[in-house]
DNA sequence: GTCGCTGCAAAGTCTTTGCAGAGAG
DNA sequence: CTCTCTGCAAAGACTTTGCAGCGAC
């Protein structure tokens, strides 16, 4: 059809960065760099889920079940992290957003509407496509999401 | 760029038409045709916007001072015209789902960032890279949705 | 020390549900 | 007549917010 190409997962930047990124922007905005931010992020990056707050929280009483973390927090981080760009959120046809952290490269979603897995995806041809169209119709494109729903190999069976 | 058509905004459902499906659809469920059920397919018709619960609510509270509708009965409504494919529904950042007619043309969405404003378009390369994608990822492709984000040309102003 | 952050619980939103009377078939 | 619908109000689910003590800087 195209020798466009279609790249799946890749996630290209390391946590370090990622970690000095998000304590820059702590500091630029007179913001404190608290563990439990520490850790919201770090479960972020470990997680290859689109987690829910709800699911980050569990995450996060789990595997640092010394701290105690208010899901208010998560919620508040969220927020903060979304704001800055770092994390974006999908909204799906049920309820709840889920996070994922933006700094991954950009990619769009397939989602079975089976069992709920997802599955990302780039396709450089739909990429120029979306400029273009943004272009003739007068919008400054800053941002775009594209999610295909449909039934993953192993719910076929 | 390529000669691919892109088709912005095509109503192509007459109300009858759309009438009688829901006429069917109700029957085919031994499900009852009330006038509330009516008058928010008749709403979501006349209304080129994308329509909140609440909005709908509010709209035919506005154009149908006689009739009494509670936002249930909305909100159980568009459950099942939802179900039944006959209205789709958009998730934004934000909060609140945003419902149309899946009965129009299929089409994906552009909305500006500022004003909140929806403009529709179809674009046939990424309909067919979508199908491109979904085959090679295994999936069953069903539905899927995509939209852009940014500043509309009234906004940049 | 100061001032932002956190957990808790209370308060908001938005949506769903139980129920008794109304109404379509 | 029967059985579904509806409006209302109460209940739920999910988020946000106020507050007093805690902790980063």
């Amino acid at each position: 059809m195209s020798n466009i190409t279609t790249n799946f997962k890749d996630k290209t930047i390391e946590y370090e960065q990622l970690l000095n990124d998000f304590k820059a922007l702590l500091k630029d905005n007179s913001l404190k760099f608290t563990i439990q931010r520490e850790v919201i992020l770090e479960t972020l990056y470990n997680s290859d889920e689109h987690l829910t707050p709800e699911s980050l929280h569990h995450l996060i009483q789990e595997n640092f079940t010394d701290l105690k973390t208010g899901i208010a927090t998560v919620y508040r981080t969220l927020a903060l992290l979304e704001d800055s760009n770092m994390v974006t959120s999908l909204s799906f046809g049920a309820q709840g957003k889920k996070y994922e952290l933006g700094a991954k490269e950009h990619h769009d979603h397939m989602i079975c509407t089976e069992c709920g897995k997802i599955t990302e995806f780039v396709d450089e041809e739909i990429e120029k496509r979306q400029h273009a169209i943004a272009d003739s119709l007068g919008f400054k494109m800053s941002d775009h999401s594209m999610q295909i729903y449909g039934i993953c190999k192993n719910c076929q069976n």
